[in-house]
RNA sequence: GCGCGCUUAGCUCAGUGGUAGAGCGUUUCAUUGACAUUGAAAAGGUCGGAGGUUCGAUCCCUCCAGCGCGCACCA
């Protein structure tokens, strides 16, 4: 007979032993699975950011996957579960960053390629302490497929992407308007770029008309940036429309700007003229585009990277920091105010990791095209060309081949999809994929050559190693700028399965389920679609499962500042990982944020105590019996009512509705099993009725063997441990056994 | 400004076109019996407000109020 059970469920002698048969057992793989596993069931593990260690929103992801990994496998299905770790380009620098400042030394002063050395370390270090942490979440990965998005192999499959784009003319390098975190000192996208409110002055400056005493009114709230003004723009029906075409006096300089006509200028707003500083705003940068050859002057910079007033500001602004030159600006200005400056709230941008004011700057850089068709830079063959990478994700999403859960992303997915700009994708950061652009150096001077043919050397060249120039011995230098993080991880999906086993991308792409958190939809869901169809023509996924931010019992976000942080990993620690994992599922809906406390994972704890108390209770009073069960009527319909609990739990699995399922599992264990079924068999299994109790014995260890499968993929371990204990059972895993 | 949600028991949240559910908490009783990390029972809600559709609405529609979130180049 089996070994009796211990008094209590103790966690720490369970989990890392029933891990280790687990892997020991290569079922991880799905390759190793038996026969009966044929369909695979794909799902490509968010790779954590490799910059800390998991916290409690880490933990719900790998709860959700994992249930859903476990319940496929027992289901049949070729269950993959493929692991990986992101380097986290920029929000990893920005964690390095800090980290220096704390032992006092410059992030600016030390050598790219040392400071590249020395995050790599600190990555790989956090990589691989966070294997170990999955391991303790009991999750059921395909280790032998691990990926890290900086694997060679990767990053060669991110420079193709990127050839293909560029060679489809959807990747484009030019002098934009960009972002400009002047503390980061890099350029970010639109979506690292946060508003807040904020109290300023709105100035109301007179631009004199030239030769005349007539003036237009300009209201700014940016005053220090006159300087670089290169013309006066109003809506050809404001009442300014009789000075288009003339001059006015740049108010700080003196330079003769024109006065010119564009509608984008709204006639209600403030004046109803808007100076025109193209290196300094993103409107004015196109107005300027859109007028080039009515401005006679160039459009210039006054302000440096660091926030400063450059010389070309005049030497009464040159040195000063943007917020003091404002000042300074005003009092140079006051005698050209046309009224008393106003106070005015307005969003500002900042940059989302240090609040710091965006400085829109018009810098060279690189860009995605998102909504335009792609233009045959090349001719050969066909991709997907037709068509934009907006409308491949739109149509993949209209055209029901990618579903959301909750359904309402949907509609903030279109929505988002509808106020696409183009995708500014250069950093200049050091942790990253280095863009695999070169540049000839010096610039290529034509010259002539043996036919007479002008011969031009190129440029720009793109590639993964150095090129070598055809006509000359030029070096080329290769681009210092990295990709946007998310340029590279929009191609996981197919990424990681191109380069694991031979084979791997046909057998498993595209995947089923990618389950990640609702705030990083724009950040990666989207750019996954986008790239997944652009580069296998396929949706890379058929669900797209999002949960919410993990909040603590007052509904705040949890953050080390607000020491409301729950470690996963220490409570699970306390309570079992089982425990955990159950309070992180059970309450919680999909798009919604879970709250967690301490409170409810003891609650599941003590759940995890009676699984292993009524286990016990059916194992002590189990033994052989000759006599054939006889089963009474209450029997049958206790099993029926098992059968009927099946039902609704696989029926709410099947909808990922894992909040029920768990939900059902836990309480028909609790009080109809242990409550109502037990109890009443008491008496039964002290019978002298050897019949009777062989009945009541073996609806016992029906109901307990298969309440263990529904609710192993909510708690692997313990029902793991009490399945190996289980009378009459072949000696396989409950992992693989059949649902 | 545009968009998406939420408002149900003291708390945290589910849920359904047909006289409201769970967990925790509260109250009472029981218990040396697999489990005090227990069991039995109870109290507790006019399902945010006002209209409408319907035989019937907490659920569908409209409006209102409060709250939250996302997007956003009005100087």
């Amino acid at each position: 007979m089996q070994k009796e059970l211990g008094k209590s469920y103790d966690p720490k002698q369970v989990e890392d032993k029933i891990y280790q048969i687990w892997e020991d057992s290569g079922y991880f793989n799905p390759d190793n699975l038996p026969a009966r596993h044929k369909k695979p069931f794909t799902i490509i593990m968010p790779p954590p950011n490799a910059n800390g260690s998991l916290h409690i929103g880490h933990a719900l992801f790998v709860t959700l996957e994992d249930i859903m990994i476990r319940y496929q496998r027992m289901q049949g299905r070729k269950a993959l579960w493929l692991p990986g770790a992101d380097h986290a380009g920029f929000e990893t620098q920005v964690v390095y960053n800090k980290k220096l400042e704390k032992e006092g030394r410059s992030f600016w002063e030390i050598p790219r390629e040392q400071l590249y050395e020395e995050i790599k370390k600190f990555t790989l270090d956090n990589k691989q302490y966070m294997e170990g942490q999955l391991r303790k979440l009991g999750a059921s990965c395909d280790w032998s497929r691990e990926k890290f998005t900086l694997d060679e192999d990767i990053k060669k499959v991110v420079y193709e992407t990127f050839k293909m784009l560029y060679d489809d003319g959807l990747v484009y390098r030019a002098e934009r308007p960009v972002s400009w975190c002047t503390k980061h000192q890099t350029t970010l996208s639109d979506l690292e770029i946060k508003h807040e409110e904020r109290q300023d002055k709105l100035y109301y400056v007179n631009y004199q008309l030239e030769a005349s005493g007539e003036n237009i009114e300009v209201a700014t709230t940016r005053p220090e940036t006159i300087p670089a003004d290169i013309a006066i723009a109003v809506h050809s029906k404001s009442k300014w429309r009789k000075y288009i075409g003339k001059n006015v006096i740049n108010p700080i300089n003196g330079q003769k700007l024109p006065v010119i006509a564009d509608e984008n200028v709204d006639p209600e707003f403030g004046t109803g003229a808007l100076k025109i500083t193209p290196h300094h705003d993103p409107l004015d940068f196109k107005i300027y585009n859109d007028h080039k050859g009515e401005i006679p002057g160039k459009p210039i910079s006054v302000i440096n990277q660091y926030g400063k007033l450059t010389e070309a500001a005049g030497k009464d602004l040159a040195g000063f920091k943007v917020k003091d030159a404002r000042v300074k600006a005003a009092e140079i200005l006051s005698a050209s105010f046309s009224k008393e400056p106003e106070d005015y709230t307005h969003q500002v941008s900042v940059c989302y990791k240090c609040g710091t004011t965006i400085e829109p700057r018009v810098m060279m850089q690189w860009f995605v095209k998102m909504t335009e068709k792609s233009i045959n830079r090349e001719t050969e063959k066909q991709r997907n060309r037709e068509t934009s990478l907006r409308d491949l994700a739109v149509d993949a999403v209209k055209s029901k081949k990618i579903k959301f859960i909750p359904h309402r992303f949907e509609k903030i997915f279109m929505h988002w999809m509808k106020n696409l700009y183009d995708w500014n994708i250069s950093r200049q950061i050091v942790w990253g994929i280095r863009i695999p652009a070169w540049y000839h150096e010096p610039k290529c001077i034509p010259k002539v050559g043996h036919e007479g043919d002008v011969v031009k050397c190129k440029e720009m060249v793109i590639s993964e190693t150095e090129p070598k120039c055809e006509f000359c011995n030029a070096k080329f230098v290769q681009e210092t700028d990295v990709f946007d993080t998310w340029f590279s991880s929009g191609q996981w999906p197919f990424a990681t399965l191109m380069t694991t086993k031979k084979g791997d991308f046909e057998k498993y792409y595209p995947t089923d389920v990618m389950a990640t958190a609702y705030d990083i939809l724009f950040f990666w869901v989207t750019r996954m679609i986008m790239f997944g169809t652009y580069r296998t023509k396929k949706a890379p996924f058929h669900t797209v499962y999002l949960h919410g931010l993990v909040r603590d019992k007052d509904r705040q976000k949890m953050s080390k500042s607000k020491g409301n942080v729950i470690n996963p990993l220490e409570v699970a620690d306390v309570y079992g990982t089982d425990a955990v994992r159950m309070a992180l599922v059970i309450g919680t809906t999909a798009g919604n944020d879970p709250i967690i406390s301490e409170d409810k994972i003891r609650g599941y704890r003590n759940f995890a105590t009676k699984i292993w108390n009524a286990s016990r209770f059916v194992l002590m009073n189990y033994r052989e019996l000759k006599a054939k069960p006889k089963f009474t009527s209450a029997d049958k319909k206790n099993l029926k009512d098992l059968q009927t609990a099946k039902k609704k739990i696989t029926a709410y699995m099947d909808k990922y509705d894992f909040n029920h399922a768990a939900e059902t599992a836990y309480h028909y264990f609790w009080h109809t099993f242990a409550d109502k079924v037990i109890e009443s068999s008491k008496d039964r299994l002290r019978s002298e009725n050897e019949a009777d109790t062989a009945a009541a014995q073996s609806v016992l260890l029906e109901i307990l063997g298969e309440s263990m499968k529904f609710l192993h993929p909510f708690m692997p371990f313990i029902t793991e441990e009490i399945y190996q204990n289980l009378p009459n059972k072949r000696k396989s895993l409950i992992m693989i056994a059949k649902w």
